[in-house]
DNA sequence: CTGAAAGCGCTAACAG
DNA sequence: CTGTTAGCGCTTTCAG
């Protein structure tokens, strides 16, 4: 049933029923009539025809590296439950950590066929920063901060020192690092930089020899962490910027008869489930993810409904969960998943 | 720049255009000029304006229960995957276990905003089939068989079967069962029929006291775990429908000193990555999430093509991933994420 | 407050 | 092979 056919069946004309679902003036005779016949018929006016006509999809994409990373999932959640609130329906592009889809994904955006766009931060190029400043649409960008541009991150940098200045709070004085690459900002950079800051606040020098850099998976972890401990083997505890890489890293150490937390202590950032679980039980930090994405959604919303404000960004903070890698004795309860 | 602008500068008739982008006949020549005239312009048809005109939007819906559980998030990886191979776009909807939501979201789909739909199956009401049945869309439940509709499941009966006649090949016979509603047919009845399919062939008669039912998480795990345990003291094995509840119920054990797999062996279904690294590496059965979600979308792009095609179902098989919880002593490499 | 009318941008007959 | 034409279903002036 169309319009015109509903709207004869209600007796009023089609820009009553118009008016009826948009808002708009309306006596209250017109209304209750509209408002039985629509119970009566189930009739909804079609979304496409909508779109077409008022230029405006109701609809948000969401762009990611892996949906199967616990972090990237969680902030999907978030975004996807303001979104339904709102009555906004949820486009995802999983780009499976291809940088070339995530630049196809940017350039379908010029079809019109989203109102705005949620970007899960990976490493961004300056093709990227083209692309976006091209774009028309509102732009929230998800997991680090974005000169320009609408962003809600974590802090990053803080939580990196939080977790090593609670190793070296103990005592420890030969820290090593295994990081992810500089070019992710986030996980990478800023991760690396609070490391460094701890290790000065207690009055250490950094060294690059003490650094390892690895990919995004326990794997590499492992193997990184072999390479790390090889190379300098005096290391007393160790700081990973993922809890991936630290599970690799706790992993090398069971299967070399290094004892976590007495021979090495291990911290990370990320507070998966994994790590709690895990042989060890891993200090790391909490990131607030889905929280992340429901103020990503929310600022989306805001740049929709008012698109000429002024780019915003919010860092968000963090919660350190002292565990067993760090000779910490947990609390049951703190290993039960949020 | 809109089809009527767009033809006009091409020097060539709507029609024309229109037939270039949806590969109808055309001269070599004026192909060659739309060909030029697109590059040169960037132009492309409005897809909202397609999707009013073809009643088609390429547009496919995905339900699901819960994002954040890794096998969701694998399963809508692969259904990514295939539905960005042939064009189609992916809306998502995540019910977060909230089953009116998913009503909700079935009942969206009669505003034909999407072409057709895939629903990670949790637990089936009569009102489900109502909905469903009512739909004039293609459908395809992912997770378990569905009388009626196309499906891709799992065999989860014969991956508790493995996953317990492993543990009963050696040795153990006081077998115990924690288990999920049997309102979820996959995860909740068809892996208890496993559980005492194992039983029956291994001559042991299935007990209702030695079974306990728990939520879909850790916790519940642990306390279903304790209460099971506190009650039927001599099990010497324990199957657990999830990774989740088996993990649970392994904190259990560390917690109150019952040593894995000495005391008590532990399997489970699922294969996640937290079980991988657990204090004992959890035996589990590997379930093919990514190859699921893929095969569903083929499925459904079959049925987009073929609208009348009989319903077909398709089960997947599994993969038993000994290790220490049974006393298997895993290959390193079988820890690292698929 | 209300209805008529003019499109939004495109596709699919249909008649050449 | 090609162009003309008539809408798809809706919203939004505009004149009452």
């Amino acid at each position: 049933m169309n319009i015109t056919e509903f709207a004869a069946y209600a007796g009023v004309s089609k820009a009553a029923v118009s008016r009826y679902f948009n808002g708009g003036y309306l006596s209250e005779e017109k209304r209750a009539r509209i408002e039985a016949a629509a119970a009566a018929t189930g009739y909804r006016p079609s979304l496409q025809a909508q779109m077409l006509r008022t230029r405006r999809t109701r609809q948000v994409l969401v762009i990611l590296p892996k949906l199967s990373s616990e972090s990237c999932a969680r902030m999907v959640e978030g975004i996807s439950a303001i979104l339904e609130e709102s009555g906004y329906q949820l486009l995802l592009i999983n780009t499976a950590n291809d940088s070339s889809k995530e630049i196809a994904a940017l350039n379908l955006l010029q079809q019109n066929t989203v109102d705005g766009v949620i970007l899960i931060a990976t490493i961004f190029t300056p093709e990227h920063r083209t692309i976006l400043s091209s774009l028309r649409l509102p732009v929230v960008i998800l997991g680090q901060e974005y000169p320009g541009f609408c962003s809600v991150s974590h802090d990053d940098r803080g939580a990196a020192r939080a977790a090593t200045a609670h190793m070296l709070a103990k005592g420890r004085r030969r820290p090593g690092f295994l990081g992810v690459t500089m070019k992710d900002l986030a996980a990478g950079l800023n991760r690396r930089r609070g490391f460094e800051d701890a290790l000065k606040e207690a009055g250490l020098v950094p060294s690059p020899k003490r650094a390892n850099i690895a990919a995004f998976n326990m794997e590499a972890g492992y193997e990184q962490a072999g390479s790390l401990l090889a190379r300098e083997g005096d290391l007393d505890c160790l700081f990973c910027a993922t809890d991936s890489i630290a599970i690799g890293a706790l992993q090398y150490c069971r299967s070399h008869g290094i004892r976590v937390p007495e021979d090495l202590m291990l911290a990370a950032v990320g507070d998966s489930e994994a790590g709690r679980v895990a042989y060890v039980p891993l200090t790391s930090v909490q990131l607030h993810y889905r929280m992340a994405g429901r103020l990503a959604a929310q600022m989306l919303l805001e740049r929709l409904a008012q698109p000429h404000a002024q780019p915003q960004s919010r860092v968000l903070d963090f919660v350190l969960r002292p565990r067993a890698s760090t000779g910490d004795d947990a609390s049951g309860e703190d290993i039960w998943a949020t």
